[in-house]
DNA sequence: AAATCGGGGTA
DNA sequence: TACCCAGATTT
């Protein structure tokens, strides 16, 4: 008969007896060794390989990750390599992938590697300390690259441990994920912390899917509070959230003699660095038009012959949803003025996509570039 | 403890 | 829509 497995976050090491968590890591294992998927990281060992796919993974899925991967790896092959880069070829790089302060983080510890220790640091509290390594990537880096005992608890790990445990700590507060670490510290398969580590990230990925998952298919089906009850669908909880608000924002396309004004935004905050048509939060009912033309001209200090609506965006972040109103501006006078220092540059629209550009920018260039006027007039 | 920080895929 | 994804940092 299915023995219950307690879950204490008190004394972890009784999640299972001794004798079944032995059985289940190994099954674990082999399944693992059999199952595992070809991808491009998991061929090297080197620190730097596996910290930058961790870096990339975040909140982000494999399918996406992959291509940039193979990219950025070409483009920046080494620490020395990526210390050195060019902060907007990084961006650029990095563009669409999101959350672009990662590769900022990741330059920044690139040079205090380089100054340091000239290699990635294998003791847990060096590793941590850098800028964008929190407590998964270092679990990560530490057991995959130097086999040392540190259990990851990703959003894969944590399903399996929540089906695997029937734990009811929500995933998402940080008293539920200390749960979750002590379970999965205790599951850590100590011979082979790094296969263990991808073992459970793989099974949350490929069998124990958030909905439907492949019990059939799974090696821990036989310990598994979940399957044993048919309760998968209960875990992992979640505690609620809230909801999303929605801005508009208008942004004005000035030309001036053929070329396109992009700015920059701060190297601070929401799509730092990130390159786009100047642009302005509305008041609720605000008219855009009217709104994108005092901005042109109170804000940036420029005088606008003509204006038309060129495109309308929407685009969905995580804590807010964005419409976007862009309109055509022909440009009359004027220099441009910015708050604080920010760069902006006239770019002649053949050149626009060498900017790093963020999603919402990219959505609406081929309706902007349909409406350009013909040659430089 | 809660908010911020992207973008794509899925049912 | 709402949830999910190899999370980290700031307030």
């Amino acid at each position: 008969m299915h023995r219950m497995l307690i879950v204490s976050s008190q004394v972890p090491s009784q999640l299972f007896s001794q004798a079944e968590g032995s059985a289940a890591r190994q099954l674990l294992g082999d399944w693992y060794d059999r199952a595992r998927r070809d991808l491009p990281w998991r061929r090297s060992r080197d620190p730097y390989a596996i910290w930058v796919s961790e870096v990339m993974l975040q909140q982000t899925q494999v399918r996406t990750v992959i291509p940039y991967y193979e990219r950025f790896m070409q483009l920046f092959p080494s620490i020395r390599h990526l210390a050195r880069a060019d902060e907007q070829a990084l961006l650029k790089a990095w563009e669409g992938l999101g959350y672009y302060s990662r590769v900022r983080n990741m330059q920044r510890a690139a040079q205090m590697i380089m100054e340091n220790h000239g290699a990635v640091p294998a003791e847990s509290a060096q590793i941590r300390s850098l800028p964008g390594i929190g407590p998964y990537i270092a679990a990560a880096v530490l057991s995959i690259a130097y086999s040392q005992p540190y259990a990851v608890v990703d959003g894969n790990v944590k399903r399996v441990l929540a089906r695997l445990l029937c734990m009811d700590s929500p995933v998402n507060d940080s008293a539920g994920h200390a749960a979750f670490q002590a379970a999965a510290d205790a599951f850590l398969d100590r011979a082979d912390p790094g296969r263990h580590n991808q073992a459970m990230m793989e099974l949350g990925a490929l069998v124990c899917t958030p909905r439907l998952p492949l019990c059939p298919e799974c090696p821990l089906a036989h310990s598994c509070c979940a399957s044993q009850t048919e309760t998968f669908d209960r875990y992992p909880r979640r505690a609620p959230r809230r909801t999303v608000g929605e801005q508009t924002w208008a942004a004005a396309v000035v030309v001036k003699k053929g070329k396109l004004l992009l700015t920059q935004r701060p190297p601070q905050g929401l799509l730092a660095g990130m390159w786009e048509f100047p642009s302005v939060l509305l008041c609720k009912g605000e008219d855009p038009a009217q709104a994108c033309l005092a901005y042109a001209r109170a804000s940036l200090g420029l005088g606008i012959r003509t204006q038309q609506h060129v495109a309308s965006v929407r685009h969905a972040y995580t804590h807010f949803r964005l419409r976007l109103e862009l309109y055509l501006c022909l440009w009359h006078s004027g220099r441009v003025r910015l708050e604080g220092p920010r760069a902006f540059q006239w770019i002649s629209p053949d050149r626009i996509e060498t900017f790093p550009l963020h999603r919402a920018v990219h959505k609406a260039l081929p309706a902007i570039l349909q409406s350009l006027p013909k040659s430089g007039a």
